[in-house]
DNA sequence: CTGAAAGCGCTTACAG
DNA sequence: CTGAAAGCGCTTACAG
């Protein structure tokens, strides 16, 4: 290490490795790619000469030279951003991060709330600056997504993409089977006339979940009435607003499903200002398993979403995907969680 | 554009704008680069060759040829990882995001959880891969931080440093003064047995609102009693013991100021289990102002911490001394947001 | 204001 | 198994 004139370090190349080692830079390379090629002698004399200097292989000029950028973004694309006030944001993020983490690839955040940021993301990553992109994105046909595949970009959506015509792989949880797991707990817990509170119908998950809800209903025998479901946007005050609509619309609910912990959150809240005790008079039941959900009284029972396995299994497709795999789906199973809510 | 056997597009660069244009690539660079002495007729035939050709610069080859990485990490170091469940941590990062993104300044996400994490970042960031770091860590005299800094990397980070010596930047709300305000507030509505829960004594903030709420205490006659103060940890949970220990050691409190709006959470809720009402019987104060302020019942008064404004500061500071200023600190002023707890 | 050329630190056929 | 060398796509003194 020489100091340059700014004061900050130089680091060492893989020139003081070699030099170091008395072998050539092609052997250092190829040791550190591998190892392949590279005699027992000379990988303990490139070893030993890596520890001395501290060698760190600068990224940018491997990637310049492989063409690869070993780095990967996460995208956040605009109808999702509110996603950012939910907790299981934060879960997600965070295990991408630390499975990338073990493969040595940075992550790089990105928010596309405006039209010029997806333009602007868009060109970034379609300029070959990431290898691939790990995309939360509720928006059916998210034209972003779009122009990513047609680029040839490898990439890994969050939920399962509405529509047919997916071109490109998604983890999911199991939507259906979990909407109607809760359903059968309501009905078990003695409720007939249960209300649900849906995600947006034009998102991931939304129309699963709604259906769940269905199929239970008529496996059950109970009626359909349309006054029963209400139409939520994932958010807490969104809950609260649909909880007010059902209460005036069908006053004589005994139960709740909401489509997720925080617009139950909302729901809960609501319902007992209005004088219902939870679960007493409604019980509701909610869906993901987020911090949130006993972060109130009664503590919620709910659906909960892998999302540990969820990153874990978005990291290792995404890479499966870099390195020439086909991109495929993965549902991933929910589980009920009792608490006091229900 | 031409296309590669993998299918992948090639990018156009610099090389074939110049074509292009009709110039040298010197020339195209210079134009990139600030557009100094670049005459007005080349500029034009660089524009629209730019244009045409569809081209985004390499920064592979940019930061390997100037040595800059045009990145910056956002790292969270392991005492604060928690905060990471904290919603103020969004506001934080989205805040920082975008700010970056203002500059075309991708944002690496690092976590250093272990001990290995801690080195293995520490190591990639002193090889040169970011130009600086925007640092989450409340732990005093984090190594990290410290290491960092000897090695010449700009740094800010979120939050006073403990210590006298802090030889980096900090930008950080005004704790003192806000604990100061939110105990006069309790005052103001009439209480005098005010209890607190402070942070962890030994992360920034921690020491500063608890001494606010000394002044006041001090400031209006009231006595000091050391049951009245117990120590938190940010969590909620956290919030739920000390409000036990509270009401064992001091049943007599008539309002309790919480250095966290997710403690306070906590707080109100064990209040609440244990027959008290807030704010009648006991009023609550919380620090933060973040999302969970409006998630229950009663909504918190708390103090507005700026995120919005603190991420801001973070990325300018940071970027100046990219660019060769030196560290500075920056003190932003609370507000106190009153609501329904006090 | 502009072009030719060196150099940034790697990887990877190519010859041996 | 190994070394010499070309090449990745930029930037930046240097000469003009």
């Amino acid at each position: 290490m020489t100091t340059s004139p700014n004061g900050r370090r130089k680091p060492p190349t893989i020139h003081d490795v070699a030099r170091e080692a008395g072998v050539s830079r092609g052997t250092v390379s190829r040791f550190l790619n591998g190892g392949h090629y590279v005699s027992p002698a000379a990988r303990t004399a490139v070893e030993t000469a890596i520890r001395k200097t501290g060698y760190v292989v600068n990224r940018h000029a491997r990637s310049l030279s492989t063409g690869r950028s070993d780095s990967v973004a996460f995208l956040l694309t605009e109808p999702q951003e509110k996603f950012f006030e939910d907790p299981n944001f934060n879960v997600l993020l965070r295990g991408c991060t630390e499975h990338l983490a073990r493969h040595d690839i940075p992550l790089l955040l990105m928010l596309a709330s405006s039209k010029d940021d997806r333009r602007r993301l868009t060109r970034y990553i379609t300029s070959g600056h990431v290898d691939g992109v790990l995309l939360v994105s509720n928006h059916s046909g998210d034209p972003v997504a779009a122009e990513l595949r047609s680029a040839g970009i490898p990439l890994v959506a969050c939920g399962k993409p509405l529509g047919t015509a997916s071109t490109y792989s998604y983890v999911a949880a199991a939507d259906r089977d979990g909407a109607q797991e809760m359903v059968r707990h309501l009905i078990a817990r003695g409720r007939r006339r249960i209300a649900m509170v849906t995600g947006p119908l034009d998102a991931p998950g939304g129309p699963d979940r709604l259906a769940g809800y269905r199929d239970v209903l008529t496996e059950a025998g109970l009626p359909h009435d349309p006054a029963l479901v209400v139409e939520g946007d994932y958010r807490r005050t969104g809950g609260e607003d649909a909880a007010r609509r059902l209460l005036s619309q069908a006053p004589d609910i005994d139960a709740v499903f909401v489509a997720s912990d925080l617009m139950a959150l909302g729901v809960v809240n609501t319902l007992q200002k209005s004088g219902r005790s939870v679960p007493d008079d409604i019980a509701v039941g909610g869906f993901d398993d987020s911090a949130a959900a006993t972060s109130i009284t009664p503590a919620l029972t709910t659906m909960r979403q892998p999302y540990d396995r969820i990153s874990a299994e978005m990291v290792r497709m995404l890479l499966a995907q870099i390195a020439g795999e086909d991109p495929a789906g993965v549902i991933l199973p929910t589980e009920l969680v009792v608490r006091e809510s229900a």
